[in-house]
DNA sequence: ATAAAAATATGACAAATGTCACCTGGCATT
DNA sequence: AATGCCAGGTGACATTTGTCATATTTTTAT
């Protein structure tokens, strides 16, 4: 018997998901979460001695979720040493998503794109030890990485938002010319004409 | 025996949601479609007298989905006098779709943020002849209306991809100044300082 | 047919943004 | 102490964007 947690902040998905999967024969549903927090809360009570919660095999976790990501569950569980196995399942193709889910060492990457039998044979494939990477994304994954370095990264993500030159330095304690500098330094390794084009660039590739 | 058909572009919850879905007894999913034009070739077929397609009395459609939106489909049915019935079933609670839907002659409108259940009692509800609006709309629902102008609108999108005066200009068979002017009266329409912050305020409202 | 209202365009100016070359003061290495 | 690197800053200039007042054209209503 395979027993699931799963973590997921859409509710109608949560709930379908978990339902269908808990129809398998070969498969529990012991906890369902409706954020990182939680599910890291379940886990580490069900690694105390003698706890009444259910050991979990192995968690399918969105990447996008309040308080904890996805990805900041599955480092926590690496760090924790815990056995659990970490099978993402999130709406974009992010090279940057992956590359830091492979270094959190999860063992499963799929997109809420493939249909939910994909996700079975993940579930199944991971639980006998395997692996299972959305084969889309294998291509991506190795394009260049993020180019940006943090400043840029900042100033990016508040132009984005509309902050004009002034409020991003005043935020970032930088000068307005500084800030200019890293949102053109930004754009032009992106090949982006603007700061919105290059916001939109990093933000597709996750590295926003 | 509710006849359904399903718009959901995105797969895992298109599969998981049909399987669900259709195990209830007194429910059939006739179709599942990825996006809205596929939908509606469907409810198109099903309408000529001796097609082999089975009647649909119920759609249940995601707003966001590429062609053709939740909302444009709605509009098309009504259009067309048919008598299916609309569900809409969407992520966010933005007061202009859900304005729009309304104005669309739809039936149902809840969030993706709620459990399956609900959309089980919204279905048989609005089956019976009734409708089904989350409650946590509603407040929402009278807020202004949208203020932006259809050029506004497009402007603004396309603006907000990082496409610059010009290129907007071209696309949509206007001078660069008369898009400079559109910008800015949208921008002091909605009390931003730019291009992009009115971007995102008209996003956040679903008026764009 | 005419007047009013709308959509689109122009021009002029201020302000913000993009680009680039070069300056400054740590601070790590040797 | 000398060297070089690096984050941050400056200044100058071109380009783009924002604002507004004022045409011109097209639609709509009467």
């Amino acid at each position: 018997m395979i027993r699931l947690l799963i973590a997921e902040d859409q509710a109608m998905l949560l709930s379908t998901l978990a339902t269908l999967l808990d129809l398998e024969d070969d498969i529990e549903v012991v906890e369902r979460a409706s954020d990182g927090a939680r599910a890291l809360a379940y886990l580490k009570e069900s690694n105390l001695a003698a706890s009444s919660h259910k050991q979990v095999d192995i968690v399918v976790t969105d990447i996008e979720m309040p308080k904890l990501t996805g990805i900041e569950l599955a480092q926590a569980i690496r760090e924790q040493g815990w056995p659990t196995k970490v099978i993402i399942l999130t709406t974009f193709s992010r090279a940057g998503y992956l590359r830091r889910a492979m270094d959190a060492g999860v063992k499963g990457y799929l997109l809420k794109d493939s249909p939910s039998d994909e996700l079975l044979t993940a579930i199944r494939k991971v639980a006998k030890g395997g692996r299972s990477i959305s084969p889309e994304l294998m291509q991506d994954a190795w394009i260049e990485m993020d180019p940006l370095t943090n400043k840029e990264r900042q100033a990016l993500r508040l132009a984005n938002q509309g902050d004009t030159t002034e409020q991003i330095a005043d935020k970032l304690h930088l000068s307005a010319g500084t800030v200019r500098n890293y949102l053109s330094s930004a754009a032009s390794k992106l090949n982006a004409k603007n700061r919105i084009e290059a916001a939109r660039i990093a933000h597709q590739n996750g590295w926003l």
